[in-house]
DNA sequence: GAAGCATATCGTTGATCAACGATTGGTTAC
DNA sequence: GTAACCAATCGTTGATCAACGATATGCTTC
């Protein structure tokens, strides 16, 4: 079990971060936005939606070597962060690009 | 245990994943400078190192409310990025940005 | 060489990630 | 309604993250 029983310092990484340090308000926004891209499957995912203004779930799941339940986990992470956007087409889905938010990350890394 | 023995698809993430996909090289990249900067004390990190150019680890503690060795190991996560160089000057280091891997990494999201 | 300070590293712990197969939910077609 | 298909969710597992304290390393200075 750990040894540190409730220090009220800083649990690890989430919400009370951004209580301890109020200052970096667009911080906490990039790091989110980034952590959705910081992984070679999403950055394909994205390319990929990017590449087709649409497309659906079976379709990336047949470009890339992952199981569809491991895709649909990264859509989610996606889906969360607010880059990617799906809606109902019938029996399937159409992802997407939600590009205010693509806008919003590019604007924050050029900021840096 | 791993119910999985040893399915030669793809391991989890790592360098395997550029071997399967060898479409995206950039993909690797950006998840890997990305990675860097998804977790906003490593934002914070960042932001502290360009606005003044250089900085002891000591001072980048101070505004933090982190452990040392927490910031040291963020710090380390920064350096295998890239993204952060060190220099010893004199007891201390001296920390600064990598402006040729900052640039890469703005470029690589201003692209998608 | 010993003391002192600044960083890095070690070792631990709980939480989270990333992968999978299996199951469930929802929508169209018969 | 049932069958078929697509996508999401559940449940599991091993690996990694993120945090800390404690210890080790490295460079000055005395």
């Amino acid at each position: 079990m750990d040894k540190r029983p409730s220090k009220s310092k800083l649990k690890c990484c989430g919400d009370e971060v951004s209580l301890l340090l109020p200052q970096d308000a667009g911080a906490e926004q990039l790091a989110k936005l980034a952590w959705a891209v910081a992984h070679p499957a999403r950055v394909r995912i994205v390319q990929l939606l990017l590449s087709r203004t649409s497309c659906v779930c079976g379709e990336i799941v047949d470009q890339m070597p992952l199981a569809q339940s491991t895709v649909s986990q990264h859509l989610k992470i996606l889906k969360d962060s607010g880059l990617v956007q799906g809606e109902i087409d019938g029996p399937r889905i159409c992802y997407g690009i939600n590009q205010k938010m693509l806008k919003q990350l590019k604007k924050l890394v050029a900021d840096l």
